[in-house]
DNA sequence: AGCACGCCGACT
DNA sequence: GTCGGCGTGCTC
């Protein structure tokens, strides 16, 4: 440890700058004062250019190439500990690698959002009036004076032509400039009351006091009752005493003012009693259990599938093992898709594993966050269980990490650094030699196959804990509604179950993948249809506060809804397709009565609303629970009955290779939440593609059968599993732009891999959203065997591509092993 | 990515 | 002459 602290003069520095040209480290000089309290890992505020940016310590050195006039100090430590462990910090590199994403991205998704350090340059008037200014100066000063110190680049943004005067104010001192940080997070400090005697010395003290000092008697007896130590605020608030009376009791020196740290803990409160206790284990379960502890017991990695039905009781295992793992002091990460982190999910980890598990989620407060985080980097707690990112979790024994739901597509993060959160825990579970188990009851084709290959283990648990069969799932042809005249969204047999449930006061839930009113409207005049201006999509009709607008799901465009066509001026304009909004009216008007709860991103976009409309549910409040997607998933209601889905086609009409798998996923998914308890249920799915093979397989719940005939059609067209797909997006206001982009980057990527038979290198084409946010799209697809081989070309391939588009104000963005190609 | 600097055509 | 727009280069 000595060499190494007196090693200690220089630092490598990754600073937050998120641009190719700074992406590499920093030299920058240890104050000696810090030496002993400097660490590997430990965020810092350093001077970069003219700024001052936050960085991060990757490593020391003691000499530099840099010459020495150059090499500045750090200026600040930003914690007194360092946030980014050693495994952290080789993680970040190996993003940058795999997902050609910079270094300061890569730290990003590592640390929580909120405690990042924002740094402005403030600008004010330093009172000092020189004799000579010119018109322009005058009015900056009188601006300053009057609207007070002004953030620099706001300014230079509202008023560009002040850049030059407002430099010669700087250079004769009329004005200076003043760095403020916003630290972002921190520990909340809340000032507690101590008592500073004990109770003999204290109750002869207040005997001694004047006799009219009766405030100060009763608010240190209160303390005296309370332990001792409060809170100021709750002895103020209970003892109704002034901030004065306090102060006179801290002047007899009977009680003294601390600050301490607090947790601000989202579940306060709550889940404090007695933790549930184990279930008892299936056979099946148990055989799952010990293959997992086998895995477990040899600190080596390992990956297992965990493919069970819903309802076959996955979960029981995760917590059993969970509680093994941390028996042994070892840690357990838990990753669940945001959507289906609902409050019963959470309910079941608190009330097993109480204080023992850290919950991060979406809808925490960024201090909240900031604390659990905390909680975990400290080790005080053996469990994180979060949505995609909480991979990260800063634990430095880790042993086990499940991967719930895994075929879900939101452990892929959208943007940079454009990770898959699977492949994140492989390289932890390398790292740690822990076990990684992937659950699901419809793996992703690419975790399947991988079992089927035996790269990972296969543990099946074959049936319902309950022994309760997978509830009968009815197909209704729409077509042959519609040629009976139905041309409503419920088809008679839907209708009539609906009807039945609500008399016998059962509940229900209808399944539809699409919000809003309706999917677009049209002009049966002259064919016009509403379309967002800048992306290729249609609109989509919604009501606001009863209000008809038109709406894009892209970009959030919005516009009112006018009663004529604007093209053609015709009457006849009308919606066609379906949301959720427009199933809630027809609900409630073909079912007078019905309480209908409807659940999409429109009704639960403020926080809490979300849990709100379960609880509700749950109470029996609603009959009908109406959703999209994000009622498919997690959720359990006993007094369910009935799932009906509205249209399963949704799903399939996508172009996008994975659309089969995932209508399949989704039906077994929203079957799934039905006949779960004493109750049987049963479930109804209307579709115009009956014949389909993700429909029948669905229907039956034979995801082999499914698995089988997907393989061989991702075989046959060079799809996942067999070739890793990379997918460039070139994007440009101009549609030939885009294109010369795209095809350049087919270009480059061709030259690079000549003749390489396991690369395959697609012609440039149209995206399928075409245009978004008002640029043209067009996609270049490459597909290879091994990821090792290709991605120094992919990085060159990019980067050329990338400046191409610079130059002619384009953008490119690539995604390795992208999921989705849209 | 920011930010400053310096060049150059368009105005008082 | 100066003003304002934009390309270029640097950041330990």
């Amino acid at each position: 440890v000595s060499v190494q602290q007196a090693r200690r003069y220089l630092a490598e520095v990754i600073v937050d700058v998120n641009a190719r040209e700074t992406d590499r480290a920093y030299h920058y000089a240890i104050p000696e004062e810090w030496r002993e309290r400097v660490f590997i890992g430990m965020r810092v505020l350093v001077p970069f250019g003219p700024r001052r940016v936050e960085g991060y310590i990757v490593s020391f050195a003691q000499e530099s190439e840099t010459p020495a006039d150059k090499i500045r100090p750090i200026l600040r430590l930003l914690d007194d500990y360092p946030a980014l462990t050693p495994e952290l910090i080789e993680l970040s590199e190996w993003l940058c690698e795999r997902y050609l994403c910079t270094r300061a991205q890569a730290v990003q998704a590592l640390l929580p959002g909120g405690m990042r350090l924002r740094s402005t340059l403030v600008l004010e008037a330093s009172g000092k009036i020189p004799q000579a200014l010119d018109r322009q100066e005058r009015e900056i000063l009188a601006y300053l004076d009057h609207q007070g110190p002004q953030v620099k680049t706001e300014l230079l943004n509202h008023h560009p032509s002040w850049r030059r005067p407002l430099a010669r104010l700087l250079e004769k001192g009329a004005v200076r400039e003043r760095y403020v940080e916003q630290t972002g997070v921190k520990e909340k400090r809340v000032t507690y009351a101590v008592l500073k005697m004990d109770k003999e010395t204290l109750l002869e003290k207040l005997d001694r006091l004047q006799a009219n000092a009766f405030k100060q008697k009763e608010v240190a007896l209160w303390l005296l009752q309370h332990g001792g130590s409060a809170r100021l605020r709750d002895l103020l608030a209970a003892t109704k005493a002034s901030r004065s009376t306090v102060a006179a009791l801290r002047q007899r020196g009977i009680l003294e003012l601390e600050q301490r740290e607090e947790r601000r803990n989202p579940y306060e409160g709550r889940f404090s009693g007695e933790r549930e206790k184990k279930l008892v284990l299936t056979p099946a379960q148990a055989r799952a259990y010990s293959a997992i502890m086998d895995m477990l017991k040899t600190r080596q990695a390992h990956t297992a599938l965990l493919q069970g039905v819903t309802g076959s009781g996955k979960t029981e295992v995760y917590l059993q093992a969970i509680e093994a793992c941390v028996q042994t002091g070892r840690q357990a990460i838990v990753l669940v898709p945001e959507i289906a982190l609902t409050p019963q999910m959470v309910e079941r980890f608190k009330r097993r594993f109480g204080d023992e598990v850290a919950v991060l989620h979406s809808r925490l407060s960024p201090g909240e966050r900031y604390d659990e985080w905390r909680r975990i980097r400290r080790g005080e707690v053996g469990i994180a269980v979060g949505a995609r990112s909480a991979v990260f979790a800063p634990f430095e024994r880790l042993g086990l990490i499940i991967i719930d739901e895994e075929h879900e597509l939101s452990y892929k993060q959208e943007e940079n650094p454009k990770y898959h959160a699977r492949e994140v825990a492989y390289f932890r579970a390398l790292y740690h030699g822990a076990t990684v188990v992937l659950g699901s009851a419809t793996p992703s084709l690419e975790v399947r196959f991988a079992a089927a290959k035996g790269r990972i283990s296969h543990i099946v648990l074959p049936e319902r804990v309950n022994q309760r069969a997978l509830p009968p799932v009815e197909i209704v042809d729409m077509r042959a509604e519609l040629r009976q005249g139905n041309r409503s969204i419920f088809s008679r047999r839907l209708y009539e179950a609906i009807t039945e449930k609500l008399a016998r006061r059962e509940q229900m839930i209808l399944f539809l993948n699409r919000r809003g009113y309706a999917t677009f409207i049209l002009c049966r005049a002259c064919g016009y249809v509403a379309r967002c201006p800048s992306c290729d999509v249609s609109l989509t009709y919604h009501y606001l506060n009863s209000l008809p607008i038109l709406r894009c799901h892209y970009c959030g465009h919005a516009e009112e809804a006018v009663g004529r066509c604007p093209e053609c001026g015709s009457p006849h304009i009308r919606n066609f397709g379906t949301g959720t909004q427009k199933v809630e009216e027809e609900l409630l008007r073909q079912f007078p009565g019905a309480r209908v709860i409807r659940m999409d991103v429109d009704t639960t976009a403020t926080k809490g609303s979300h849990e709100r409309l379960l609880r509700s549910f749950g109470r029996r409040e609603g009959d009908i629970l109406l959703g999209t997607q994000m009622i498919a998933k997690g959720l359990d209601f006993p007094g369910v009955t009935l799932v009906g889905i509205l249209t399963a086609d949704t799903s399939l009409n996508l172009p996008d290779f994975r659309a089969a798998e995932r209508t399949f996923q989704l039906l077994t998914q929203v079957a799934g939440r039905v006949g779960r308890h004493e109750a049987p249920g049963e479930v109804i799915l209307q579709t115009y593609h009956p014949e389909h093979y993700a429909i029948q397989d669905a229907v039956v719940q034979d995801y082999e059968r499914f698995f089988q005939k997907e393989i061989q059609i991702r075989r046959s067209l060079d799809y996942p599993p067999f070739w890793e797909m990379t997918v460039f997006t070139a994007a440009h206001e101009l549609q030939e732009e885009a294109f010369r982009l795209a095809k350049e980057t087919e270009r480059w990527l061709r030259r690079s891999f000549a003749d390489d038979p396991d690369v395959i290198i697609h012609e440039a084409t149209a995206a399928p959203l075409s245009r978004l946010q008002g640029r043209y799209r067009f996609h270049q697809v490459i597909k290879y065997k091994s990821y090792r081989k290709v991605k120094k070309e992919l990085l060159a391939a990019y980067l050329h591509a990338r400046a191409k588009a610079r130059k002619v104000d384009g953008m490119l963005t690539v995604d390795v092993n992208a999921q989705m190609v849209l």
